[in-house]
DNA sequence: ATCTGACAGTAAACGGGAATCACCCAGGGC
DNA sequence: GCCCTGGGTGATTCCCGTTTACTGTCAGAT
């Protein structure tokens, strides 16, 4: 009996999952325990054990655990950024631009807390600078793209205050500052999400923008 | 010659330090450290050796870890609840008195970058609620005492948009999302500081209050 | 003077994280 | 048939927060 529960090598371990098609693998099951668990929750073994792999076949894909997640972020990022160009072509004002983008981006924003939160609320300790770098650049392209009908805008002189640089990363922050708050401090007495995000958009664009 | 190097145990125990004067010691040692290194790096271990002390004292005068950083940052609050308080008596317009308390609330935002993030930019997961509640409250006695003014706002009318409630949170929101992005994200082209949160008061200031 | 017990220490260990090590094996080109 | 290589493995290392079981110290009651 004990003999026949000592599986020999061959069917325990894993058949090979040939190239990229394992890191898919992997990031599938790293994004549904990340998304479930967050990121101190979604550790090298879980993520391996749900792969059906031992932990150290992680490395053989990705340099480490920042990296896998990162990785899903950044894919998360390249939907947002998709949105916001499609956005920046559509045949409509400047400021309606904006303010299309920036419901995009709170509303991605919740639906994604965790992604979000791994991005866009990452203290900047726990993840060093350069492993951010992928992401990082998708973050800036989203800025750029968002900060072109900024600068329409600053052109036409209807900026209330401030240069179209200062201005943009002043609206980005205002929006960043309720999803982030909301998704971090979830048990706190906030008004409707909807109104939250409603007022901050109106009274940021009527705040810095003249009609 | 090794029979002297042996010390006796009496000579390499630390002395007591009586009662709530090595709670002072730790806490010292630890903010030190947090705000050198931030949250990862103010190991118990480094907190006990620079205390001088092994890493097992710090839990006769702490629960745990959690327990000595939030005592580090509910100090902190207080001195921003006192600001607040400070303010809200001042002789001047309520809006004026929102903008010298949110103008306060960002300059200790940026003068205490990882205190800041350790209270306000905190995952929801990474400290439990429970653990939260005494820097929650005196977060909620600071929010208190800021959308006091805000009601008075909203009672005359001037409110350009949403409820005293739902102003307040976005309010503070804003002025949050610069200073958080600001600080988890030294190596972004920010525009300079002054200016950013000049913009910041000024658009929603304008935005959300009637002349 | 001595006993006692609360208090403030300690060393060692535990469980669990990330990451690394040395090794292993199936498959494809030669 | 041989060998190289890439995707695998278990054991190991190091560090973390925390727990356990033990020890020295001292104030105060007996």
């Amino acid at each position: 009996m004990t003999v026949a529960l000592k599986k020999p090598t061959r069917s325990a371990r894993k058949p090979k999952g040939d190239g990229h098609m394992r890191r898919g693998e992997i990031l599938a099951a790293a994004e549904k325990i990340f998304i479930a668990e967050g990121y101190a929750g979604a550790t090298i073994r879980k993520i391996a054990d749900a792969v059906g792999v031992s932990s150290t076949a992680l490395y053989m894909h990705f340099r480490d655990k920042d990296q896998i997640l990162l990785e899903i972020g950044r894919e998360a990022i390249e939907q947002l950024l998709a949105i916001n160009v499609a956005l920046s072509h559509e045949p409509v004002d400047a400021v309606e631009k904006v303010r299309r983008m920036l419901d995009a981006y709170m509303r991605f924003a919740l639906d994604n807390p965790n992604t979000y939160q791994l991005v866009f609320c990452g203290s900047s300790e726990a993840i060093s600078v350069e492993k951010q770098q992928a992401v990082s650049d998708l973050g800036d392209a989203c800025f750029d793209e968002f900060s072109g009908p900024i600068r329409e805008i600053a052109a036409a002189g209807r900026l209330k205050t401030g240069t179209a640089e200062s201005a943009a990363q002043v609206l980005w922050a205002a929006c960043h500052g309720i999803v982030s708050l909301v998704i971090t401090k979830p048990s706190r007495n906030w008004a409707p999400h909807e109104e939250l995000m409603q007022v901050t958009l109106d009274g940021v664009l009527h705040g810095l923008i003249a009609e």
